[in-house]
DNA sequence: CCAAAAGTTGTCACATACGATAACTTCATG
DNA sequence: CATGAAGTTATCGTATGTGACAACTTTTGG
């Protein structure tokens, strides 16, 4: 399955409703997600495989069903090959006088 | 409080052990979250109010016990004014043969 | 169309995050 | 040292993440 496909299929779904920043935030994790398994050039089954779980644990996280820890997302990162970071943007521009 | 004492004790018992990558990306983490309520001036006592919770639970978040979800992370950040990302990094550079 | 590979979904069991409350410690000030 | 504010810890209840397994759907390729 193309990685396009792939990004289309999680996407469907959610990107109607994602009027809600929350939402886009949720798509961009897990479009995060699958672009480092699809770099890895690695099946949910391989992925789960070197994480010690199953497939149908890596189709939910990718499905946006449920909420991943930290530990979670960082294992699954570390098993693609990318370590992980937490991104903090302020949610207005720190200085308006530049706008 | 002084931001720095807070984050003197924050790492004080885990930089001990930070010989693990894990960890050291634990301490990322919890040092961005002490930030983000710095920045905000927020007491743990006021960011709970916010996020319809009590300081308790801020405290074991910010020490770093449990394992906070991708929702938790958003929405302490949230109450403190950023928005949060993934950032996904290569653990090699993806370009060897420029190093 | 057929078969195999990949992904999805449902459900159970277990571990643990998260909220609430209270008691405790540490820090800041006078 | 005394006082109050801030932070920490313990514990209980409840919700939910996570792993395991099986059945199902979708995709890929002949």
């Amino acid at each position: 399955m193309s990685l396009q496909k792939l990004k289309e299929k999680a996407l469907k779904n959610d990107a109607v409703r994602a009027e809600y920043d929350q939402l886009a935030e949720e798509i961009e994790l897990i479009d995060k997600l699958i672009t480092m398994r699809s770099q890895a050039g690695l099946t949910q089954e391989a992925l789960a495989n070197r994480l010690g779980t199953n497939k149908s644990n890596i189709s939910r996280m990718e499905r946006g069903r449920g909420n991943p820890s930290w530990t979670a997302l960082n294992k699954y990162a570390g098993a693609c090959g990318f370590r992980i970071k937490l991104e903090t943007v302020p949610e207005e521009p720190a200085d308006k006088a530049n706008a």
